[in-house]
DNA sequence: CTGAAAGCGCTTACAG
DNA sequence: CTGAAAGCGCTTACAG
């Protein structure tokens, strides 16, 4: 596999019989203070390592310095799908942005499915793991083991501690209640997806300690992406008028429900997306998109795992409600 | 800076007393055929693995191997600007993809005016450059000392041999003066912007020729990013029908003279954008997004450098114009 | 089947 | 000011 053997700082000492420890000094800008090289040995290797074309390695370098600045995101999810590169790329943004504020760079890391090839992830010295693919056992294996991991959304694996930054769905959740409240409206259908995955948990979680606080009635149904509508859940939706929806997806299905039946979203109906805008919820009141603030907020746990630093008091990124056509105060 | 001892083989070796070569052998996957292990000592090994929690480091790895799987995709360009997300995210995805189809890992990397970092570059096997600052010293000197290296966007380095990709504008350039010719359009507004790197050079070489070839006049004025618009400007505006923009960006400046004007875009005037719609064209006319496209070339590029295969044979993206209200056949 | 040794390219005390 | 040597963590002929 040698193909590309380049030139090294051996080749560079050899070329002008110096002793490669002084190339590397004058290589890696180590002189001045106490590391002292005559002008004329250090022009000599400049003009050598510029004749002959030499071009340091990293890799090398880092295995000796064991540096930190390395690392990577991963997921497991299929980037070749279009919905799912917009559903990330503020994640990214955000990952890359704050990385590069704390002198990370970032290796963006997305092999399906492939133990061997997964494991490169041990190239950067953490991860940050995007994705809600639940059935990862090397991503397990990684975080028994203690490699530096910060998952994005709250993420449980059992009989290990993770670390996890997420979204504050409490307090916006609160706030969709409150409105509802002031709106009189006394009785809502949830519509679920069968997502189980923690932050889906959580959602539904304050749904049901709101509701109860508040003393508003929830109905539920669950509609999943390829779900057609039976006649119980269309006889639901059609007595109730405030739907909550799990998932953006979620609306298509709805809009169509209201053009078949002629009703209009904001005027017949009224509903609120619990998920901010990476989809564009177009009529729909929905959330505020923080991903690139929740990357940001996840690079920043990494590192501080990875530097030995106390973590950021904030784990939770805080949401705020975007009022639309179909649910206006 | 060792805060982050992590497990090595040689840990597991001393734990288990057997030698640290038997260990990797082990560990790297390598047992079967010639390399042979007994089932006694593997299992101790993996026991022991799995009890201090080894993780393999990809540096040391990669350094032994030399690896050619990493990739970096390299900007000066700042991302934390939104528009210039959006200009490179789909190359960005491009890459990724076409990486993930060809086995490499992509680093991305953009740090801006920082020399020790931006070598950070040569962590990986090589680069691909995206962006069009011009002042990239170190660059040069990359390329100088043969670092694999490919441009997105015609690029020319005094001295230096350069791999890029591009898009291919004369196809489609030719295509624009055709319809303008069937359109019986015999004069037009060439609305340029004062860049003058590669690729809109080429664009204006191909404007000349076709007009030159079709003999339709072509009058032009610069407008760039801040441009008021000045009378003789606007004149010349009032006097076209139709404009040829060099940048997405321009129309907004136009929009808003046809604004002050009561004109309308595609009945008083007619127009094309020479751009693709990273930016959303609205109704102009503009040619199709191949950006992803294009960063899989690139990175087939790459790749082919790499491994000292033979170039793919193509080069250039083709464009297809997709016609709007602005101008429509 | 197992291990001693050389080496990937580099850095860094340390001695001269 | 310069260089010999050890070592970062790993792999791989090679010898036993």
């Amino acid at each position: 596999m040698k193909i590309n053997k380049r030139v090294t700082i051996q080749d560079i000492a050899n070329e002008i019989n110096v002793s490669y420890a002084t190339v590397s000094k004058v290589l890696s800008g180590k002189v001045g203070g106490n590391i002292r090289v005559s002008e004329k040995t250090k022009n000599k290797i400049l003009e050598a390592s510029e004749r002959l074309g030499y071009v340091p390695n990293h890799m090398a370098r880092n295995l000796k310095n064991s540096n930190l600045s390395l690392i990577s995101v991963f997921t497991y999810e299929n980037m070749e799908n279009e919905e799912i590169q917009k559903e990330f790329f503020d994640f990214y943004i955000g990952v890359y942005i704050q990385g590069e504020k704390l002198g990370l760079d970032v290796l963006f890391l997305n092999t399906r499915k492939n133990i061997a090839s997964s494991s490169r992830v041990t190239l950067s010295s953490g991860a940050i793991m995007i994705g809600i693919e639940r059935d990862d056992s090397d991503i397990k294996a990684l975080a028994k083991r203690n490699f530096p991991l910060v998952f994005v959304g709250r993420r449980e694996i059992e009989g290990i501690q993770t670390s996890w930054v997420g979204f504050n769905y409490e307090i916006v959740i609160s706030e969709i209640f409150e409105s509802l409240m002031r709106k009189n409206i006394k009785k809502i259908l949830f519509i679920k997806s069968s997502s189980q995955t923690e932050p889906y948990d959580d959602k539904r979680r304050f749904v049901e300690y709101f509701s109860n606080l508040y003393n508003i009635e929830v109905d539920s149904i669950i509609i999943d992406r390829d779900s057609t509508l039976s006649e119980i859940q269309i006889n639901k939706m059609l007595d109730n008028d405030f739907y909550l929806l799990d998932r953006i997806w979620q609306s298509i299905i709805i809009d169509s429900f209201f053009k078949d039946n002629s009703l209009i979203l904001g005027k017949d109906k009224y509903g609120i997306i619990m998920e901010d805008d990476w989809l564009n919820c177009g009529k729909w009141t929905c959330w505020n998109n923080q991903r690139k603030e929740l990357g940001a907020l996840a690079t920043e746990h990494l590192f501080c795992i990875l530097n030995k630093k106390d973590l950021p008091n904030k784990k939770l990124v805080p949401l705020k409600l975007i009022y639309k056509e179909s649910f206006n105060i």
